[in-house]
DNA sequence: CATGAATGAGTATTCATTCAT
DNA sequence: AATGAATGAATACTCATTCAT
């Protein structure tokens, strides 16, 4: 589609550009739609010129996952940087993911087909595996430490509530394209966490 | 793999056999390394014979997207006989899903794989996505009941939490071999459900 | 497209009915478009019981000769027993091929398409080129005695003029489906047959 | 068959092959014959390399017949340059008609299947119809002509005689394998076309 | 670095034909 | 006489990968 009269250039920012046509390609087509001509054509070079920068498609996904990580990663320094509260750092969270949500919605379909690779691809799973428990771990962390100061409830797990965030967001993006619904599921999270309301639950 | 000898047979019986081979497959490889040849092989017939029971590729995604549907809502309807508390009838979803997740965890992987084709193709989307309101809705309905007879805690959103309860439990079982972490994110969903701990959360 | 309830009846009735069947799927679709199970559906019957009654695709294809030459014939022996003069008679082989192009279309186009298959099938060969021989020598006759009654011109050369004509009348059919054409054409065969226009032709 | 060592040449070249390779194909096996493997052997390439220079089978009838057409066209143009009066162009249309009965009898065989094949082929039709009309309109000029200067006879109708002589010559090849036979029929053409011998037709 | 041409190993699908009932 | 189910052998077409320039 996007064929730009390329002009010879190095490896390192050709493999850039690789990464990120397979990254829109996949999430236009899915990742069983993937071709090597396809990622060329989007470069605008020769499927060829492709290999020499890329040996192989497996290479290539090795690659595409590489690059997702460093992008997440880079997002996840930039959040850990702000935010005082425990509250506030999950609130954080949450508006992170709302941003790539509307900014940047391939990343997150990407993100879920590479999960679903990593399940029977090791070398996808080396990459994609520390990148969500990363996750996980970060937003435990969070949670850890709002159970401890008391902004958050005592009753806390913090691995398996840090589970569900991620869950409940991922879930909450799968179908409803309205992203008012994401809100709905975060601030539901928030209260779920924090404190029951006024009469609430269980016999007394 | 499993060729066993078969003898003739009608095409109702033939075409469930094909869509529960064509589910194992899916599991073992997922969608891209789905092949034609390699379901025949597994049903112990003929490629051609395949196609003269389920005429396309197309034919035979949308099969076994009805055959996944029919065994869900199977389940969905064996779980609303049960149950008389809104708790209960929540412990009830966690432990069907535990039970899937245990003995048939092909149908889980299979289901993501499939929701994540429904991104790209309408005639999956249009069996798919109607199941998955459909489990979302069961559940809402149980949190509605429980929030509004006090078992559970008065500030429910039903549609979003039971959103967060599904993204919850699949992320639960996407990296971890582990059932006893679910075990602790059903907990958790269950404690944030009902009420806050002791002392826990909000100022004082 | 045209299925109707079948109920059993003898061979000789069901070959009819396939040659038919097979003769209209041609003239639709050409030789390369002939399949088994569309005849079949056109009979009304299964393509295991067309085989019954004709073993084979190459059986198939003789029978439609046959039953195209038995028409074929039947139209000449008709012809034989009308017409007095030369050129009365070669007027009814116009008329004939005219009636024929209107209401039988089909025979034309297949005749077609078998001749030209007869060049690499002896079978077809040995049931096709006499039809044609025997076309081509019956119009030979014609001419032959309308140039000794000298009705027509007397430097004819039967077999070649009767190869013309048939050339002529088929050329004609190709391209225009206007059927005035044919009658231009066959109006000029016949001045041509007969004798010059006036001043007609050549340096005096 | 003829499998020679090929080089690497470039698309117009191996296109200029394949479109040959094709030709004495269908001469010999006809339309329903063509197989794309068998071209790709002829010319000595993959079948894939044969998909990369022409992307599909229709493509490739297309390519097929403009070879044809070009080929053809090119003929009819060398014989413009040539022949005085009209019955000299006239006999230059037979004589270059009889020259590729003797040296390229695969043009005349592949040419008729497809005219066959453009009764239900679009792209086909576009190429061959206009090349077909072509033939026509030139020998019925040659005839008009003709018939204004004298040399033809002057009830002639140039387009109705152009289509007879098209046909006849056409006809005249198809079973005699003997070339002495189109020689008759052309001269017989030439005679009706003329004017009458001594003392033949009409009633005296 | 870059590319047009070439290729082997697949991949879904088709079709005439056969078999068991 | 009839049929639903089954099959082997093809067939056009695809795709990641390689090679010569």
């Amino acid at each position: 589609m996007v064929i730009k009269p390329q002009t010879r250039c190095d490896t390192a920012q050709r493999r850039r550009e690789i990464a990120l046509a397979a990254r829109q390609l996949i999430a236009d087509k899915g990742f069983e739609g993937l071709r090597t001509r396809d990622i060329a054509e989007r470069v605008g070079i020769n499927v060829a010129t492709l290999h020499y920068h890329v040996p192989s498609k497996e290479a290539l996904i090795e690659l595409l996952a590489q690059s997702l990580r460093d992008e997440f990663i880079a997002r996840q320094e930039r959040r850990r940087r702000d935010g005082v509260t425990s509250l506030d750092r999950l609130r954080l969270e949450f508006a992170d993911f709302r941003d790539i949500a509307l900014n940047n919605p391939a990343l997150h379909v990407v993100m879920t087909e590479l999960a679903d690779r990593a399940r029977r691809d090791e070398k996808v799973a080396a990459v994609i595996r520390p990148m969500q428990l990363g996750w996980r771990d970060h937003i435990a962390a969070i949670l850890a430490a709002g159970r401890d100061d008391g902004s958050l409830r005592p009753d806390l797990d913090p691995d398996a509530a840090a589970t569900m965030i991620i869950g409940a967001m991922i879930n909450a993006r799968r179908h409803d394209k309205d992203i008012a619904f994401l809100d709905r599921v975060t601030a539901q999270i928030e209260r779920a966490l924090t404190r029951a309301g006024g009469s609430g639950g269980g016999k007394p």
